[in-house]
RNA sequence: GGAGAGGUGGGUGAGUGGUUAAUACCAGCAGACUGUAAAUCUGCCGCUUCGGCUACGUAGGUUCGAAUCCUACCCUCUCCA
């Protein structure tokens, strides 16, 4: 992978990484495609929005079809047909949100797998293996995603452990693709300090935040964000995982975030909420009923352009399925083309510009910080 | 005409003397969702000036107390002629 630096603003930064497979412009939104699909949308489609790399799951994947079935069919990219990037998730926040089905112990984690009931032992070794035999373009190193809250102490051992399980994926990665650390450290500066620093001496292709967005209030997550964006290395690119609502990208482009990845756009598009740019939209309350206008006046995707508040209204009453793929595709065209607009912003020197207008159109008051 | 079954809150449908303004599901009204155990989950869902009031086909009755028991009537469905 090679990171390429294009512009920058305060902290913002515009840049390009490319891959055998294609080039990433950032800062980037990466659509989650856990099961090997993002949920709702063909892989035409999900070109169609600008999407240039999405994100697999290792332990989804592992269970089914099973990673060496993946390998045997061609890996993740043929099996699927996106012939574009793929990250892949380590597990990590398996670990994290499958809660108690989960032992954790220095060698690795233990959990059963849900289809069959079968005793799975994992390692960091493991998730490197399985996300090389998917053909991951982006391997992600296995973390434990530090819960929240936790005291200093908390934070400071589950920490330390998942800087020890790095440094065994570094040493467990032997393909030639990007593998990118993950800091962790909870709350607390010390601790997201001394994992940058361990993340920075081991040596990765990329720095992930991971850990946030797991439950804390929006100034902690800023807070993190602001004290760590000084700290981030200037010639690699930085990924805040699993976030987020688009102000949240917003804010975190500001502190010199270049990728994120969230569930948010397809979930919530398959529970009735559109993002627009002026806001969310429960599209299967009453009052859209008999609305005859488009999702976001403001957006030229297809379904905008095609269908009515109303239609999708009726869509999301009745359960068809046709509602949640529109809905999807409306959602991930309109993050796609946030970061779009981002962009765009910072090549021309119109980010501060971009922000206020950002929060403006959505009635929000703006953030303080970098600009 | 005869025999049987049944009528419960917007719908389907539990409940067969008291803790029942009445289970559950659906519909309806809102809300949540951030490296996807999620096409999921949560709350509300008779009226009210918050003291109460009105409710289980209708009208009476029994009882301290009835959606639940009795009587009459009305209506619906099934089967037989």
């Amino acid at each position: 992978m090679k990171f390429k630096l294009n512009t920058k603003s305060e902290f913002a930064r515009r840049a390009e990484l490319s891959f055998p497979r294609g080039k990433i412009q950032t800062p980037a939104f990466m659509p989650v495609g856990t099961n090997g699909t993002v949920k709702g949308m063909t892989v035409e489609d999900l070109k169609s929005t600008g999407a240039e790399i999405i994100l697999g799951n290792t332990y989804h994947l592992m269970l089914r079809p099973g990673d060496e079935a993946v390998k045997e069919l061609g890996g993740l990219h043929k099996f699927s047909n996106w012939d574009r990037p793929i990250l892949t998730d380590s597990g990590g926040f398996q670990v994290w949100s499958l809660g108690d089905l989960v032992k954790i112990s220095e060698e690795g984690v233990r959990f059963s797998s849900p289809y069959d009931g079968r005793k799975i032992f994992m390692t960091p070794e493991d998730s490197i293996q399985i996300q090389e035999n998917l053909g991951s373009d982006i391997v992600m190193a296995f973390d434990e995603c530090t819960d929240y809250p936790s005291t200093h102490e908390q934070a400071k051992e589950s920490m330390e452990l998942s800087m020890r399980w790095a440094k065994r994926c570094k040493d467990a990665h032997k393909s030639s693709s990007a593998l990118f650390g993950i800091v962790q450290g909870g709350m607390h500066e010390d601790l997201r300090e001394e994992s940058l620093n361990k993340i920075k001496e081991i040596g990765f292709d990329g720095v992930a935040l991971g850990g946030l967005s797991v439950g804390e209030s929006k100034e902690e997550k800023t807070k993190i964000l602001a004290f760590m964006a000084d700290k981030l290395p200037e010639d690699k690119p930085r990924y805040l995982m699993g976030v987020g609502k688009p102000e949240d990208i917003v804010e975190a482009v500001r502190y010199g975030i270049d990728m994120f990845d969230c569930v948010l756009p397809t979930r919530n598009a398959r529970n009735g909420q559109l993002i627009t740019s002026t806001g969310v939209v429960n599209i299967r309350n009453a009052p859209y009923k008999m609305d005859q206008g488009p999702i976001d006046e403001n957006c030229d995707c297809k379904v905008c352009k095609n269908y009515s508040r109303a239609y999708l209204n009726h869509l999301d009453r009745t359960n068809e399925m046709l509602g949640s793929i529109l809905s999807s595709y409306h959602n991930i065209y309109y993050y796609q083309s946030l970061m779009r607009g981002i962009r765009e912003a910072l090549e021309n020197n119109l980010f501060a510009k971009f922000v206020k207008d950002f929060y403006n159109m959505r009635g929000l008051e703006m953030p303080d910080g970098p600009l």
